[in-house]
DNA sequence: TCCAAGTGGCC
DNA sequence: GTTGTGC
DNA sequence: GCACAACGGCCACTTGGA
C-alpha cells in the first residue's frame, strides 16, 4: 500500500513543533516504521531534505528562483504579487504555504480533482527532475515540479519546497535521523553510527537497518571505492587546551588550507573523493598518477589535504585550489597552471587489511611505510611534542610557514567520529580588526524579526571612503541581536528594505581567519569566516581599520602581493 | 560568442 | 567553514 | 557533549538569452 505524502508532511509538522531531542528521535523512528519497506529510503531522504546521496552526482539543480517561476503560472500572478502574500513569513517555504492557503490555483494549469500525492510518486518525480539536463531542461524541470505542486496542499507544498532548497528546519537532520534508525531497530547508536561511517549515506543505511537488522550492520566492513565519512575535528583555542583535553598523549600535524581528499587504490585503479563523498578523480589526474607510483601497497585507502602549489613549491591560497577542484574543462591546461600536492595524514586500509581498529599512532606508522618518495604525495608535517612549549612552538612554525594552524590527534585514538568527540582537535589562528556596520539584512527562521546579517566596512585612506569588506551573522547572542536590531532601526531611514542601510556609527571588533582576494568587493579584499567578537562604542569612525591594512594582512598571510582580482 | 543568473560544492 | 542555543 | 540552524566568500559549471 503506497503511503500518502501527507503522512511524511505530518511528521515534518510534528517535528517542527517539538524541541526535545528524545522526542524528535522518537518521531524519526516512527516515520521510518510508518512507511512500507520500499519507501524507507525515500522517507529517510525526504525527511532531512537531501533527496540524493552526495556520492552520486545527482542534484535537482532547482532552487528558490525556480520555485518562483513555477508558482507564477500555478496562481496566474507575477512573482512580486505572490511575494506580497508572504510578508511576515518565517522563511521561504512558510511563505509558499501562505500563498497556497490564500490564493486559488489556476484551473487551466492545475486540474481541479486530483489523487493525493504518494511518497513514491514525489520521490520518483525528484529523480526525474535530477536526471534532466541540456537545452530546455530548465522548463522541463519546472514543469515536473509544477505538476507536484498543483496536487499539493499548503503543508505538502511547503514540505516539497523545503526539499527543493535542501533545508527542512524542523529540527531533525542527519544526526537525529541516525538516532531514529537506531531506535527503530532497537540497536546501539554506536553500531548505527559506525555503519553510517562505512556506507556513507543515510538512505542506504536506513533500508539496510530497517530491512536487514543489526546483524548486517555488525558485519559491515570498510570497502574499496565506497568512500567513508571522514573523521572531523573539534575547534579549541590553543595548544595548551588541546594538551589538556588529550592528556599530553598527542600528535600535532600542520593544518593546511586546502580540501580534504580520500584516496582509494586497487592496483592501478584509483579514485578520489571529497569530504562530502563527491568523486573528483577526473579533476586531479596528477594525483591519480602519483598514487600509482608512490603508494607501494596493492590496495589502500588514504586521507590527506590537497593544496595548490606555486612554481617554487610554496602552498598557494585556497581559491587557487578551487580552480582545479571539480573542474572538467581545460584540465590539462590547469594542470600546468595550478599544480597540486597532497599532504597525507591517515591510512585506513592497507593491502586488504582494515586499520579502523588501529590507533592513530599505528596508522601513521603504516602510512609512512606505504609512501615512496615523490613530489605530489608527501607526509603532513607532524610532531610528537614532549612538552606544551614544544607544541606551542610547532604551532608558531606552522603559522610562520603560512598555514592555518594545527590538528591535535590523540595517539591512542581510533578512526571514528567518537561519541565523545575530541579525538581530533583543530587549532587555528584568528586575527581581529575594527570595522563599522554600514547595513544589515533581515534574518529568517529563528532570526525572524531581527536584523541578523551585518555589512562591515573599512576605511580607504586614499579616497577617504568607507568600503565594504564582508558580512557576518555570527558572534552575537539572541539578546544582542535584539539590541542591535533596535539600534539599527533607530538609525535607518528605510526599515522596510530587505537590506537596511544605516549611517556608519556602530563599530565592532571582528575576528576572521583570513583575508582573501575578492572579485566582488570594491576594495578587492574580503574577510573569510568573519564573526563579531565585541562592540567598540568608545571607538570613533576615524579609528577603524583601513583597507590598506587588510591588503597588508593578505600579503603577510598568503605571501602573495595584493592585486585587484579580475 | 559572450554574459548573467542560477545552482552546487569547497572551505 | 564559525557561532550560539537548547537538550 | 552533541546536534542543529543561522548564514559567510569563492569557484566551476549549466542554461538561456543578447
Amino acid at each position: 500500500m503506497a503511503t500518502s505524502f501527507r503522512v511524511l508532511t505530518d511528521f515534518g509538522l510534528r517535528m517542527a513543533g517539538t524541541r526535545s531531542r528524545r522526542a524528535l528521535r522518537q518521531l524519526a523512528a516512527e516515520a521510518l516504521t510508518a512507511v512500507t519497506p520500499d519507501e524507507v529510503e525515500q522517507t529517510a531522504r525526504l525527511l532531512i531534505g537531501k533527496a540524493f546521496p552526495a556520492a552520486e552526482q545527482a542534484a535537482l539543480r532547482l532552487s528558490a528562483a525556480a520555485v518562483w517561476r513555477t508558482l507564477e503560472p500555478i496562481f496566474g500572478q507575477p512573482k512580486d504579487v505572490l511575494q506580497r502574500q508572504t510578508t511576515g513569513a518565517v522563511d521561504f517555504a512558510s511563505g509558499v504555504r501562505t500563498i497556497f492557503l490564500n490564493l486559488p490555483k489556476q484551473r487551466g494549469i492545475c486540474a481541479e480533482e486530483t489523487e493525493a500525492l504518494t511518497v513514491g510518486e514525489v520521490y520518483a518525480t525528484l529523480v526525474q527532475i535530477a536526471a534532466l539536463g541540456g537545452g530546455g531542461s530548465r522548463g522541463e524541470k519546472e514543469l515536473l515540479l509544477r505538476e507536484l505542486l498543483c496536487r499539493a496542499d499548503p503543508d505538502e507544498a511547503a514540505f516539497l519546497v523545503r526539499n527543493v532548497v535542501g533545508e527542512m528546519r524542523h529540527g531533525v537532520n542527519e544526526g537525529l535521523l541516525l538516532e531514529g534508525i537506531a531506535l527503530a531497530i532497537d540497536a546501539d547508536f554506536a553500531l548505527v553510527q559506525r555503519a553510517f561511517m562505512l556506507v556513507g549515506d543515510v538512505g542506504t543505511l536506513a533500508v539496510l537497518a530497517l530491512s536487514e537488522g543489526t546483524a548486517v550492520l555488525e558485519r559491515l566492513e570498510i570497502g574499496l571505492f565506497t568512500p567513508l565519512r571522514p573523521m572531523l575535528a573539534q575547534a579549541v583555542d590553543d595548544v595548551p587546551a588541546a594538551w589538556v583535553r588529550q592528556a599530553g598523549a598527542l600528535a600535532l600535524e600542520y593544518k593546511l588550507d586546502g580540501a580534504r581528499v580520500q584516496i582509494h587504490k586497487r592496483g592501478g585503479e584509483v579514485r578520489l573523493y571529497t569530504r562530502h563523498l563527491m568523486e573528483i578523480t577526473a579533476s586531479l589526474p596528477e594525483v591519480v598518477e602519483a598514487v600509482r607510483t608512490q603508494i607501494t601497497a596493492e590496495t589502500a585507502i588514504l586521507e590527506g589535504e590537497v593544496v595548490a602549489v606555486g612554481a617554487d613549491g610554496a602552498v598557494l591560497p585556497f581559491p587557487e585550489l578551487m580552480r582545479r577542484f571539480r573542474r572538467v574543462r581545460d584540465v590539462p591546461r590547469l594542470l600546468a597552471e595550478a599544480p597540486v600536492r597532497v599532504y597525507l595524514f591517515d591510512l585506513l586500509l592497507r593491502d586488504g587489511r582494515s586499520l579502523l581498529e588501529s590507533t592513530n599512532a599505528e596508522r601513521w606508522g603504516e602510512l609512512t611505510q606505504v609512501l615512496a618518495a615523490g613530489s605530489v604525495l608527501i607526509l603532513t608535517p607532524r610532531c610528537l611534542p614532549v612538552t606544551v612549549e614544544e607544541g606551542a612552538a610547532f604551532f608558531d612554525q606552522a603559522i610562520d610557514a603560512g598555514h592555518e594552524g594545527l590538528v591535535a590527534k590523540r595517539l591512542e585514538g581510533l578512526y571514528t567520529p567518537g561519541v565523545r568527540g575530541g579525538e581530533w582537535l583543530k587549532i587555528k589562528e584568528a586575527l581581529t580588526v575594527e570595522l563599522v556596520i554600514t547595513a544589515a539584512e533581515w534574518g529568517y527562521g529563528r532570526r525572524t524579526g531581527w536584523l541578523s546579517n551585518y555589512h562591515l566596512a573599512a576605511r580607504d585612506i586614499v579616497t577617504g571612503a568607507l568600503v565594504e569588506v564582508g558580512k557576518t551573522f555570527k558572534g552575537l547572542t539572541d539578546e544582542e541581536f535584539a539590541e542591535v536590531t533596535t539600534a539599527l532601526l533607530d538609525l535607518t531611514t528605510d526599515p522596510e528594505a530587505h537590506t537596511v542601510t544605516v549611517p556608519p556609527e556602530i563599530i565592532v571588533e571582528v575576528a576572521f581567519n583570513q583575508i582573501q582576494l575578492s572579485p566582488s568587493y570594491p576594495g578587492g579584499v574580503a574577510l573569510r569566516f568573519a564573526r563579531i567578537v565585541r562592540f567598540r562604542p568608545e571607538k570613533t569612525l576615524d579609528e577603524i581599520d583601513t583597507l590598506q591594512t587588510l591588503r597588508d594582512i593578505y600579503t603577510m598571510q598568503s605571501g602573495q602581493p595584493w592585486q585587484q582580482a579580475a
